[in-house]
DNA sequence: TGACGAGACTTAGATTATCTCAGTCTTGCG
DNA sequence: CGCAAGACTGAGATAATCTAAGTCTCGTCA
C-alpha cells in the first residue's frame, strides 16, 4: 500500500537557527549581526518559522520585539539544542589529524602579541599549525569552532587563564619624550587613540591629576590599535600605550615613556578555552607556554 | 579596532542534517528516502560536509558506505542534538491553541479503520480538529510532528497501546462464498492480494491445511489496501481479510466469509504516542477513545 | 512640538544553496 | 557475462535566502 506523499517535516534548520540568535538576543538586529546577516533575512525567517508553526513568536514593539511565553519557555531547549549541535561539530573537527589550532583573538592582541610570539611558539611545538581569526568581541567558544581565545577581560570565566594586571601609560617617539616634562606639556601635543578605548587618555588623565585643561578626546582615533601605534612610532603624536601590547618598542627604545605614572587596568589580557575541554590535543600545552611567555617580552 | 571578516561558522545545518540521516541510516540511498531528496543531493551534502570539516566522513565501498571511525564516535551526540532540535519545536508547536491533533497512520489503516470512526470521535470531542497523514512506515514520534500514530506492530513499544490480537480469513462477496465448501475449492477462484502482506495467503493456506497444490500467490495485487477490498465487495475475487478492516463489511453482509477459520496475526493494531508526553492536549483521552471503540465496531 | 534615531517591516531582485536528472563507474551475484 | 545495487559527477533547474532601499512607528531630546 505504498503512497507516499512528502511528509511534513521540520521546519527550516536555518529559520530555527535565526529564531534561537533572535529569541535570545531579543533582537533581530543584534540576532543578525551574530549571523552575519541583514536585520531583513532574519524578520523574514522569523516570519517564516511562525507562518510554520501557527503562532506568534515575538510581540513586535515600536522599539524592538518581545518574546512571547511560548517561545519564552520553548527557547532554553532550543539553545541547548544548538549548543550540542556544535558540540557534535566540535567533536568530527576534532578528528582531523593535526589540524591547525585555531585562536580568536582580539585584533590589536593578534598583531602586537601572538604574532611576534608566532616564531617562538612554533620553535616550541614544531610542526603545530595555528589559525588566527581577528574578532571585536569573544566567540562562544561553546558554539564557535575555537580552541583558544585571546581577549582582554575583567572577569575571567572559571576555565580561562588570566594574566598578569596590565597598565597603561603615555608613549611616543623619543624625540617628542624629550620636550614633554610633565602632563600638562601634553595640551600641545596630540593625542592618538584607538577607537574602541577612546576613554582610556581620560582615565589615565584623571588619575595621573593632570590639568583638567587638557582635552582627553582631542586628536585622531585609529580603527586598529596598530595604526595608531606606528603614528606613534613616527612621531605622530602620544599614544596611550598598553604595556602588554607596546612593551617591546618601549625595551628596544623605539618608543618612550615621558611620565613614570602607569594606570593599572581592570580587564586583563586573558586566554579563552572551550567550556568541554580542550578541543585539540596540544590546547593545554600551548596555553601554558603562552602564559609564561607574557612574562619573558619577546624581542626585537 | 573593528574589522571584522564574515566569520568562518558552523557548516551547512542541512549538510549536518543529511549526515546525521546518512550515518544512522549507513546508506545515503535511505538517507535520501528519510529526507525526501534523491541521493545525488546526499552525496553532495556529504560532501560539503567534508570539504568543509577536512576529514573523511564515510568509506566508500563498492556496495554502498561504510562509516569511518571519527564520524561514528560523532554520531550519538550528533543524533541526540536533532533529537531534541525536534523535541523543541514540538515544544513551540505545543503552544497553538486548538490546534489540530496529527495522527500519522497506515493507508489501509486510515481509509478502513480510521476514517469510519471518525464522526464518532468528533461527536466525542466536539471542536477538536484532526489531521490524518497516511505513510507506510511509522515515523520516529521522537522527531516527527505527529500526536499519535497508528500501525500494525508485533512489539509495542511501553508508550504504545496494543488494541486486542488481529486475524485473518479470506473474504469475498456472498455469491462467491456460496460456491465455496471447502479449501480446495479456492484452486478456481482469483486470489486477491495486499502488495505489502502478499504472504497472508501462504500463511493462512498452510495454517488452514489447505492442499498445497493451491498457488498462494496467483491472483492480483493492489498497491493499496482498499482498492484490493473493493475489487472484493465488486466480486472480483477472493480477498485475505483482516478482521479489524473488513469487520464492518462482514456484518453489513457486503462481504461473506466462506471458511470459518481465522488466524490470529502476531502484530496487532497498536496506537503510539510520542515518547516524551502527549504533546497534543487531549491525546491521551483521543487513545482511550480509539482503544474502546475498537471492540464496537462502526456501523455501516 | 518637531526633528531625529532606533528598530522592525516590505518588496523586488539578486545571489546562493540545493535539488534533480541523466549518465557513469564499480562490484557482487546469479 | 549481464544485471542490479549503490554511489559519483556535472549541468541545469528550482527553491531558499539574502540584500538593498524605502517605510513605518515610537520614543527621545532639544
Amino acid at each position: 500500500m505504498p503512497l507516499a506523499p512528502p511528509r511534513p517535516r521540520l521546519p527550516s534548520l536555518n529559520a530555527l537557527r535565526a529564531f534561537e540568535a533572535a529569541a535570545r538576543c531579543e533582537s533581530f538586529t543584534k540576532a543578525a549581526e551574530e549571523l552575519g546577516v541583514t536585520a531583513g533575512a532574519v524578520t523574514q525567517q522569523i516570519r517564516q518559522l511562525e507562518a510554520w508553526l501557527g503562532i506568534r513568536l515575538f510581540d513586535r514593539l515600536a522599539q524592538g520585539v518581545a518574546l512571547t511565553p511560548a517561545a519564552r519557555a520553548a527557547l532554553p531547549r532550543l539553545s541547548r539544542s544548538f549548543d550540542m549541535l556544535a558540540h557534535s561539530v566540535q567533536d568530527l573537527r576534532a578528528a582531523h589529524e593535526n589540524r591547525a589550532l585555531a585562536i580568536a583573538a582580539l585584533p590589536c592582541i593578534a598583531q602586537l602579541w601572538l604574532s611576534p610570539r608566532l616564531p617562538a611558539l612554533q620553535q616550541a611545538f614544531p610542526g603545530l599549525l595555528v589559525s588566527i581569526t581577528a574578532m571585536e568581541q569573544p566567540p562562544d567558544l561553546k558554539r564557535e569552532p575555537y580552541d583558544l581565545a585571546l581577549f582582554y577581560l575583567e572577569d575571567a570565566p572559571t576555565t580561562a587563564q588570566a594574566l598578569d594586571p596590565d597598565a597603561i601609560l603615555p608613549v611616543c617617539a623619543p624625540a617628542i619624550a624629550r620636550r614633554l616634562e610633565n602632563t600638562a606639556d601634553l595640551a600641545n601635543e596630540t593625542l592618538l587613540h584607538d577607537a574602541v578605548w577612546r576613554d582610556d587618555w581620560a582615565r589615565w588623565l584623571a588619575s595621573a591629576g593632570a590639568p583638567k585643561t587638557i582635552d582627553p578626546h582631542g586628536g585622531p582615533a585609529f580603527s586598529l590599535y596598530a595604526l595608531a601605534l606606528d603614528a606613534a612610532l613616527a612621531g605622530a603624536g602620544v599614544l596611550m600605550g598598553r604595556m602588554s601590547l607596546i612593551g617591546p618598542h618601549l625595551e628596544a627604545g623605539r618608543l618612550a615613556a615621558p611620565f613614570e605614572y602607569r594606570l593599572t587596568m581592570p580587564d586583563r589580557l586573558t586566554l579563552l578555552a572551550p567550556p568541554d575541554g580542550p578541543s585539540h590535543p596540544r590546547v593545554a600545552a600551548v596555553m601554558e607556554w603562552l602564559g609564561s611567555s607574557a612574562n619573558s617580552q619577546p624581542s626585537s
